[in-house]
DNA sequence: TTGGGCTTGTGAACGCTTTCACAAGCCATC
DNA sequence: GATGGCTTGTGAAAGCGTTCACAAGCCCAA
């Protein structure tokens, strides 16, 4: 697939690949061999015309009549999405939240190793979480360069996320996770999500907040 | 705002509202009086006709050739999202993940109380972290309801996360936060949202993936 | 070989979200 | 009080994503 067909995919489309090749997994480790678009859709919470929908983007995958194979798709589905290798990550702030993704092991589970750690904090530094060295902020630059390290999880206080991402961006990371509650921007050609649980909760609070009169639906 | 017209408002929007709300806090501790939908589009990573629009669903807070007062739309958002309150919330599973957030103060920041903890490891009952007490699993449905839970965190592997949504729901919670990666049914009238550290990351790889001619954009 | 049941793949229709473009309106200055 | 510069609020247009609906195609049974 050449870049200008890839860039035509929408966020919400490559958000359902990854929950249809969760569900995939789940089914392999299951022993099922052939998946219908319509029981995809009901594991992943979807519809089956979306499912198919989102398949043909790529090409054709299924066998009319019968289904799709999981095996097979499941390849498929980390090709496209480029799981078909190991992708090295950087952590930078070993707080809470940095310490719980290291001990995460669903992370290296799915493909993702972080191998190198950072902490500007000199009681922090030296020590070992989980079996990651954690290593002075200072040293971010020349490691996350020399380990040829591409992707960055920001989780540090809300003040210093932006200049993590510019220090990263300038390393070579060309994505980073953020978890730390504030928008970073970033140079065109590097991608970034940001993850705040307590944005998360808002939206579930504005539902329930609309729903005053016990309303159901 | 009646119910009908809340509804009409889409996940996206309430999204950005949190995100708008965020900045203004931020512009507040600088002392910020008035602010533009261009610098709010700035800050928040969006179009001043985005934000316009997304206000102006919920009416007219703004002053023409002036901006938006910093405070009054503060509070405005607040009122929308329904934060205008706090909200109890019960935390299921307290390993890696729960215990951050169960140290995450951000959340308790922003008017969102851990008032319980459940796990079903008995090593793990009994212990206080980050100052709340952890109870069996078999309490969850008696304490949620007893104690007017409205919100509740999955926390837990991915094989009973089901399982703990129901008890939640049973028990009168009607927003769930989950963790678990894996998509979790519910009745209508009740929220979910799902975060999934691995699968955001594999967004990242996707877009790495099909960037490997070095292209801009 | 034929018929029935089921499932995929996909153009077209639909509906929602975003962007555009501009009238209405505020403020400072002269 | 009139002028110029700036900003909001909003219909209309454009752009996207989802859903529909059905032809094409597979398999099993008789």
């Amino acid at each position: 697939m050449s870049d200008s067909e890839r860039r035509r995919i929408s966020d919400s489309t490559v958000r359902r690949l990854s929950i249809y090749l969760r569900f995939l997994r789940e089914l392999r480790r299951q022993g099922k061999s052939l998946v219908s678009s319509r029981e995809m859709a009901e594991g992943c919470g979807t519809t089956p015309a979306q499912v198919r929908k989102d398949l043909s983007l790529f090409g054709s995958f299924g066998k009319r009549g019968q289904g799709y194979g999981v095996d097979e798709l499941s390849l498929t589905l980390e090709d496209i999405l480029g799981l078909d290798r190991r992708w090295r990550v950087a952590l930078v702030g070993v707080g809470k939240i940095g310490a719980a993704l290291l001990g995460y092991h669903d992370l290296a589970r799915r493909g993702f190793d972080i191998v190198a750690a950072f902490d500007s904090d000199d009681r922090k530094v030296g020590r070992k979480v989980s079996g990651v060295e954690v290593r002075p902020a200072e040293e971010l630059p020349r490691i996350v360069a020399a380990e040829d390290i591409e992707l960055g999880i920001i989780a540090t206080p809300p003040p210093t996320a932006q200049a993590v991402a510019d220090e990263l961006v300038e390393a070579g990371v060309r994505g980073i996770l953020n978890f730390a509650p504030v928008e970073v921007d970033v140079p065109a050609g590097v991608s970034v999500r940001t993850m705040d649980v307590a944005l998360e909760l808002e939206g579930l609070s504005f539902s329930l907040a609309g729903d005053r009169s016990g309303a159901r639906g």
